[in-house]
DNA sequence: CGTTTACTTGAGGTTAGTCAAAGAGCGTGG
DNA sequence: CCACGCTCTTTGACTAACCTCAAGTAAACG
């Protein structure tokens, strides 16, 4: 199937950001994909409680880790864009103690677990690759876990934006200071713990101080020194070392 | 050195809840223990921005991960107790993007990350389990972006006192409903993400309701089912199975 | 026994939540 | 093309959770 070919080219152009991969790694990567399947917007491609015996690479659209409290509200707690193993975990822990909704269409990769075991056991440095994107991943966590505790409603925004600016770079998903981010802001409150009133607000912060422009689905970074500023943003924790120093020195 | 040869005892025992370890990887993970050192209170055991060469497993004691903030206050995004590869990931994630204090005085063994690499090489189910430790390590704090985005002060503190309470028991550190927590408020508040004031009182609501006692550093969980009720705490992500039978079934 | 550190309490202010409703954008069908 | 309904965004008024400042008490330690 020709789709599949490339399927994993969103998710090795992330690996090489931390570490050369060799072309037979990325074949090795390319094989491990049983299956190419497209899912809708807002339904569950992970479900909290079950035991997958495969992991999903999000090849296309956005993605959200949520987990639901106990009064019903959702707490969304990562964001996820194509290139990312969204519960490449999943593989050594289970059942899932989250889910993962689609926030829009999105196409997803099937590296059945089985596949994971064989390069665990055949390819140590790809293993080793594989590992440090889940650690990454739980570096974002505590990032977040950061912001939740500690920065105001605006400051926060500003944090998920500048994450987000970066890693979509990454994948080469970025028009200028311009990307995508389909994002109501009731799921937006749903990431910052804030009110939808409250979320609203916040946003009219960051436009007014003229730090981005939202419109539609559409999020352009105007001021990147000012935004980093307001978030106490500092992006080593996302791995990134090229789009760092671009990062850096634009204005 | 004799005591060497039983340090990674309390991670062997975390570890056989996740998963059976054959004796020959019980031996692999000993022989990768090349020092053990001594850890002061207050001090850093590992220290943002650097580069380590090793990582640290903690023998005894507690330590806390922590982030600092732009306005110089402290965040702590999880504790520390034996047993744990506090800093694992730095063998993927390098340099260090938070620190790791002492809470007490502890006991540490160093694991260069030559002998992870090599572990990586030549043992490919210890290596899994290694990874999903760290995995577990991320849902913790995907946890605790939860509480401290969705949960309020009190319950809160009924969910970390309720997490602590697990970790212990599996590494044995419980007396009964009694375990150590040598926590001052001031540190409490800053894992908790409240003001000192804020968290004394918290702290008196869980009192005042009968749920816990907390002398010195003593904590004493009276009533385990109201207290898991309070902090709406689902143990899966801890990924303790043992333990959850018998904490359900506790009264 | 005095000093330090940790804990506790009170009063008033700030951030964010809730409730309620009004506007804006968009698709659908008459 | 317009009217309607739907969803999303925005605003206002009031409330709750939590913060800061300030001071006082208790326990730990030399």
């Amino acid at each position: 199937m020709a789709s599949i070919t490339s399927a994993t080219q969103p998710l090795a152009a992330k690996l090489r950001e931390y570490e050369a991969l060799s072309r037979e790694e990325e074949q090795v990567l390319e094989s491990a994909v049983s299956a190419i399947r497209d899912i809708d917007i807002n339904q569950d491609m992970v479900v909290e409680g079950e035991s997958p015996d495969h992991s999903t690479l999000l090849l296309s659209g956005y993605a959200a880790r949520y987990n639901m409290t106990a009064d019903g509200r959702r707490q969304i707690t990562a964001v996820h864009i194509s290139g990312d193993f969204v519960d490449l975990h999943s593989f050594l822990m289970r059942p899932m103690d989250h889910s993962i909704v689609a926030l829009t269409p999105c196409r997803i990769a099937v590296v059945p677990h089985t596949a994971l075991t064989r390069i665990t056991e055949t390819q140590p440095h790809l293993t080793r690759i594989l590992w440090l994107s889940t650690v990454i991943d739980g570096g974002i966590h505590r990032k977040w876990a950061v912001a939740l505790g500690s920065l105001q409603g605006h400051q926060q925004l500003a944090h998920l934006i500048c994450e987000l600016y970066l890693r979509l770079k990454q994948v080469d998903l970025t028009d200028g200071w311009t990307f995508q981010l389909p994002l109501t802001q009731t799921l937006l409150s749903e990431a910052l713990a804030l009110s939808t009133v409250h979320t609203n607000r916040v946003v009219q912060v960051l436009r007014k101080e003229n730090v981005i422009r939202w419109e539609r689905d559409q999020i352009t970074i105007l001021d990147w020194d000012r935004l980093v500023e307001i978030a106490e943003f500092d992006p080593i924790y996302l791995r990134a070392p090229r789009l760092l120093q671009e990062g850096q020195s634009a204005a």
